[in-house]
DNA sequence: CTTAGGG
DNA sequence: CCCTAAG
């Protein structure tokens, strides 16, 4: 729908002219752009449950997997859901305490009751110590042999997932569709794709006439995304299959059934399934925004940091969720790490013992080795419930700690990731595995990870190698940047956030894959990242337990960081062509909007660098041109819609048109 | 927030 | 990519 209204108001907007693309948009048009934003809002049913996810979390992992299972059996069923209810972030809070006092049997989270995520740190220092613990004993003998530290919690994720029985479903309590909803490759592609397709299909678009140089492209251009995002569609079905992914955020955002759509009698085809956007129950866990480091710190996080987007339609939703997160998270970051390297010749860990005493920060001190790393917390990720009015408060209990044992019930696995990759082999030193003073400043990371496989050593199943690959070659996510801010002792803080994020390592992903999807799927497919493969493919189960660090802060509050590098896929050219084709150079904006709405990473400024590259890199002879070659046609069409366009842009000025100038000299 | 450019 | 000046 949001797409329509775009396209009526940019035909509002280019009203007058028979031209399909007005160089601006009028500011009227924007205005409306808000405007459904806020609708959306208001519209969406969603609970953020951050909080209780959180303050569950922190249960599970103390507990294991056992209460869970049994509070999802007894769940109470929802009642039909005619009207969502959208509980407020304050709501929520009360709702935790509550929910935690009954949940909580120990006192051990007393002092944390209110913040769940100490509670939730405090569950995965413990095993970290211990971890530690083992290790520094070990390392008595194998100095400097740092091995992984592993938290084992109980059951992994697809287990549970496995007990949300279909009847679930009926009662309005946890359905298979709200699992399948939070496969984040699912959510995720529906997500980018749509999109594009919409705007490919956009009506307006097809009405109007495609800009003289790209005239023979749009002809055939239709037919072939359709086809692209076709495929690009096709996710493997969730593990039951039974459900599939009906819903996507999307969805949720229009909130009428996500199926309705505007134009969507031609759109709808593309579509992915809509049959279940019904299911009473949604949750989508959503990545964490990368991290931050000290509260009151703001996150870098690439959508942070990026100028918002605020006027998203369609997913709108995602960004606002990110943004609230933030605000929570300034209360909830801990997830600093803090790591300090004094000596790179050894590298041990000692693990404190004093640890009680500290219950929202443990502390590992390398005894030679100078590394001390510090993990205040891990960050849940937000969840979000959609939830009937008519549901009871024990209900939305349930569905709470249902999610959130989806997250963090099943066993958990750290992660080390160093320079955004995953450092897997466990019997590698610090040393070996390169992270060393500086190095584990800049660029270590650590993450919880779903434990798919119940044996540790081996590699995980393919879900949780989707997951790993995601981290690493999408995921700068992974990255942790080291914190400028140094602790009393001359400690780093590398202050990072640990993110559980289900949902990271999918979107990033997806994002791209969004991305491409108009275009990429196409020959140069290949060229793009793996990353791409990858996405559409991952399993449920994998991505639902995938918790992945969400930083690639590292900034301190003075510097920011720089952001990482991420090299346009010629897809990602291509479709950046397309849009400047159809929009202009001076729309970033709405490039942005046009195709790469879901790429997060992808800010209107990069967009518009990576034109103005293009444009060199067009004009320069091939052997100067350096990174992923970009197809020589592609370049073409730069410089020829560069041509266009800046002749355009020269025709609306007149200011000096040639006439003008002709008749001021004459 | 967006654009447009320089760095 | 970043940063900034200008709307």
């Amino acid at each position: 729908m949001v797409f329509q209204k775009r396209s009526s108001s940019e035909m509002e907007s280019g009203g007058g002219s028979q031209v399909a693309e007005m160089p601006r948009v009028p500011k009227s048009a924007r205005g409306k752009r808000s405007v459904r934003k806020k609708e959306a809002q208001s519209q969406g049913q969603m609970l953020c449950a951050f909080d209780l996810l959180a303050t569950v979390a922190g249960k599970l992992l103390d507990e294991g997997e056992g209460s869970l299972g049994n509070m999802s059996a007894g769940a109470p069923a929802l009642p039909a859901c005619s009207k969502g209810v959208r509980v407020k972030q304050e709501q929520c809070d009360e709702e935790v305490k509550h929910f935690k006092n009954e949940v909580t049997d120990q006192d051990s989270c007393n002092e944390s009751a209110i913040l769940p995520h100490i509670a939730v740190q405090r569950s995965v220092s413990h095993a970290r110590n211990e971890d530690l613990k083992a290790k520094s004993e070990a390392q008595d003998k194998e100095s400097s042999m740092i091995s992984c530290t592993k938290a084992e919690l109980g059951c992994n994720f697809s287990a549970i997932a496995d007990r949300w029985s279909p009847e679930s479903v009926e009662s309005g309590a946890f359905t298979g569709d709200a699992v399948a909803n939070m496969m984040p490759a699912a959510a995720a592609g529906f997500q980018k794709i749509t999109p594009d397709m919409y705007n490919l299909l956009d009506p307006m678009d097809v009405d109007m006439k495609p800009p003289p140089l790209v005239s023979s492209d749009s002809t055939g251009e239709m037919p072939l995304h359709g086809d692209k995002v076709r495929r690009s569609i096709s996710f493997p079905r969730g593990p039951k299959g039974a459900t599939g992914y009906a819903v996507d955020r999307d969805d949720d955002d229009d909130k009428s059934s996500g199926c309705t759509h505007p134009s969507t009698t031609t759109n709808r085809a593309f579509r992915p399934n809509c049959t279940a956007e019904h299911s009473r129950v949604k949750k989508l866990l959503r990545k964490v925004a990368p991290a931050r480091m000290h509260r009151g710190d703001h996150s870098y996080s690439d959508v942070e940091r990026k100028p918002s987007f605020r006027n998203k339609k369609m997913y709108y939703t995602r960004q606002r969720t990110q943004r609230s997160t933030f605000k929570r998270r300034k209360m909830f970051d801990r997830h600093s790490v803090t790591a300090a390297a004094r000596d790179s010749h050894a590298a041990s860990f000692e693990a404190n013992k004093g640890t009680n005493s500290m219950p929202f920060e443990k502390s590992c001190e390398l005894k030679d080795c100078h590394v001390k790393l510090k993990i205040k917390s891990f960050k849940v990720p937000e969840l979000l419930i959609e939830i009937p009015e008519t549901a009871t408060v024990g209900s939305l209990k349930k569905t709470v700690l249902e999610a959130v044992n989806a997250i963090l019930g099943g066993s958990l696995r750290v992660g080390v990731l160093h320079n955004g990759k995953k450092v897997r082999d466990d019997s590698k030193t610090l040393m070996q595995a390169g992270i060393g003073h500086d190095d584990m400043l800049d660029n270590l990371g650590f993450s919880l990870e779903p434990n798919c496989t119940q044996n540790p050593s081996q590699v995980p199943a393919h879900e949780d190698t989707s997951f790993l690959e995601i981290i690493d070659t999408t995921e700068p996510l992974a990255r942790i940047a080291p914190t400028d801010s140094f602790s009393k002792h001359g400690e780093i803080d590398v202050s990072q956030e640990l993110a559980l994020t289900p949902f990271t390592a999918a979107y990033q992903g997806s994002d791209r894959d969004s991305v491409h999807s108009p275009v990429g799927t196409s020959s140069p497919d290949k060229a793009s990242t793996s990353s791409r493969a990858i996405v559409p493919v991952l399993p449920a189960d994998s991505n639902a337990g995938a918790i992945v660090p969400a930083n690639k802060s590292k900034r301190s509050p003075e510097q920011g960081q720089r952001r990482i590098r991420r090299p346009f896929s010629v897809a990602e050219v291509e479709a950046l062509v397309l849009a400047v084709e159809k929009l202009g150079t001076g729309r970033w904006r709405d490039v942005k909007l046009r195709a790469f709405d879901n790429a997060k990473h992808r800010t209107y400024v990069d967009l518009k660098d990576k034109w103005k590259t293009l444009v060199h890199t067009a004009s320069i002879s091939p052997q100067q041109r350096r990174g992923e070659p970009v197809p020589q046609e592609l370049l073409d069409r730069v410089l020829a819609a560069q041509a266009y366009w800046s002749q355009q842009q020269a025709k609306l000025q007149p200011k000096t048109p040639p006439l003008a100038e002709a008749r001021l000299l004459t």
